[in-house]
DNA sequence: CCGGAAAGTTGAAACGATTCAACTGATCCC
DNA sequence: GGGATCAGTTGAATCGTTTCAACTTTCCGG
């Protein structure tokens, strides 16, 4: 009583193999009587159609993956939501795969997905250089790269935001609420993304002329690094210390504020704070928090729909590198109470 | 120059298919200078195994999936990586399929996991009812039910933590800090744990005597909702009002917390808050939030454990049912200061 | 240097669904 | 009635790997 096959169905009901098959799979072309023989028989049997040899034969399964270096991060599960809608559209299912960091992790993946023959393969890689992505699409397997501004020599799909202009947003409008002295908590050397968030900053703050941005490095985007930077910008002596923060990611600026209000500071007072990524806790803590959102599920729509038309053609598939816009909101963390701002001379 | 298959990469190494397929799975059974051989050929001809056909022989796969209802949840994130830990030591690899709270979609994945024959399943199921997921075990796929706590017909295996002891724990602890009027904010008739929950808080002010316990009912469990129950709370009238908060899961007490400190109501002198979950955002709030921890990681390193014994065993497998125990973590949301102390006449 | 055990290698037969050219009957029209 | 057409149906070949009984080579003690 092993498994069940598309043999025993064709034997219980009294067809062919090939008959079964088309029930299966091209039921149009079954008359209706011998279609309804063969479903009755599936489902006495209980049959289960056979993935694996579906797919040695079609030559590709039905599975997109999105390989991601962080599950634990919003930012990168909305992105997935996104992307789950497309691709169960063009019927096929989405996995999640969490690389957790490692590069280990996300090689032992990539080799995964390839063995399975995956229909395709979203990722945001910890180094986009990692020779295996090339690899991947060599084999015809179709890659996106997530959250990526195309490098110059990238023969990859891509999708991105723009993050000089998000850095940009950030500074401008912290300069507009008046202030000179801004901090910028990240680790622009380690990833792409936040040296072009810093890189904006930057920029805003020359042509504002009377702004400066002062640089706290980070390595880690998360939590206790944003505690720890809150530290680090209250050891500045008042005189010189920064009025505001810009920070690499929304986790960063959420230690700083639990860190800067666990000491009596007032925010945005004394210190106003922008985040980046607009995650959902941003706007439910306790000083709802400005931040600069990624069209996130926009991202991985359009992730999919690059990827299933790199599927699509058969060998001249033009890499495309679309970049999305950013956009600030402003909440409470930023926006200067009218005492304040009368202080400052503003408007 | 299609895909290079083990016939390939035979011919190359002037071998045949049988020492090729030797030297991939058996390395020890081919005299080392085929061995080298063969690799050698492996590398030129770029050679991928093909995991269908692998598959189909095997009749399993070596994917392991965990259903989740929704991974924008860190709670299910952080079962996931434990799951994932002991998951790949047994070489196995861990995908997430996020159902996102809908029953379709979570019976798409079951159909789809169960055509893949997916070496074994976890899944924290929207209904635990469902009646695929018995299916799913009857045709040989091992499954484990992730944060349920059995219940009495159950034929699959589970792992869970005791709600009942943790909504105790929290309500102790509140009642310890002199609240006699305690919320629960939650939906105790649509989640069997969210009822656990309630149930172990009434039982403890019952036990406490001089505890009593309102419902705030809330369908969903999510930021939002959370900031809605703090509009009801704060409807009632000041004399009858509870001056604490138990919440079924940290989003809603997140909730709870930006609407009370946003109308400027003090957190914890006011009112108290008890998170459940403890998720990395609840010691990130501005006021850092008290939460009953469940031991996430090592409920998804024990659901693996067991899902792989049933799997090893040929039949008679005993399903299992641990029970793990929650831990209540203090925080700042709901230690009673000295002053407010004083005045309720605490020692 | 022989016999036999051990080590290494071979190749054909699975695994289960899909495909497709060939076949079978109907149906229709002149 | 014969030929053409068409809708359904058939079953053998195929996908790429694993398995395993049979075979060959190597090794060793006597």
């Amino acid at each position: 009583m092993g498994t069940v096959g598309i043999k025993d169905v064709a034997e219980r009901a009294g067809v062919s193999v090939g008959t079964v098959s088309n029930a299966l799979n091209r039921p149009g072309s079954v008359r209706s009587s011998t279609r309804a023989k063969v479903e009755r028989a599936m489902v006495e049997l209980g049959f289960v159609r056979n993935e694996s040899a579906r797919q040695l034969r079609a030559g590709k399964s039905r599975l997109l993956a999105y390989v991601v270096p962080d599950v634990g991060n919003p930012f990168f599960t909305d992105i997935a939501r996104g992307a789950e809608g497309v691709a169960q559209a063009a019927g096929l299912a989405l996995v999640l795969c969490d690389a957790d960091s490692e590069r280990d992790r996300e090689d032992g993946f990539l080799e995964l997905l390839l063995e399975q023959r995956v229909h395709g393969v979203l990722i945001t890689p910890i180094d986009a250089a990692n020779p295996r992505l090339v690899a991947l699409a060599d084999r015809g397997v179709p890659v996106v790269l997530v959250d990526r501004v195309a490098a110059p020599g990238d023969i990859l799909c891509s999708v991105g935001v723009d993050d000089v202009e998000g850095g940009r947003l950030a500074a401008e409008h912290l300069i507009a609420q008046g202030h000179e002295r801004i901090a910028f908590v990240g680790s622009p050397n380690a990833m792409p993304q936040v040296a072009d968030r810093y890189r904006g900053a930057v920029d805003a703050t020359r042509e504002g002329a009377d702004g400066e941005i002062l640089l706290l490095d980070s390595q880690r985007l998360d939590v206790e690094s944003g505690r720890l930077a809150a530290q680090r910008l209250l050891g500045i002596p008042e005189r010189r210390r920064p009025t505001a923060a810009f920070c690499a990611n929304d986790l960063l600026a959420l230690g700083m504020l639990q860190a800067l209000t666990g000491q009596g500071h007032v925010v945005p007072d004394e210190i106003a704070l922008v985040g980046y990524d607009d995650i959902e806790f941003a706007a439910a803590a306790a000083v709802p928090l400005s931040s600069v959102r990624q069209p996130r599920r926009e991202l991985g729509r359009l992730a999919v729909t690059l990827l299933l038309d790199d599927a699509g053609r058969e060998g001249g598939h033009q890499h495309e590198h679309p970049v999305l816009r950013p956009e600030l909101v402003v909440r409470a963390s930023s926006s200067t109470p009218p005492l304040v701002a009368l202080r400052r001379g503003l408007p």
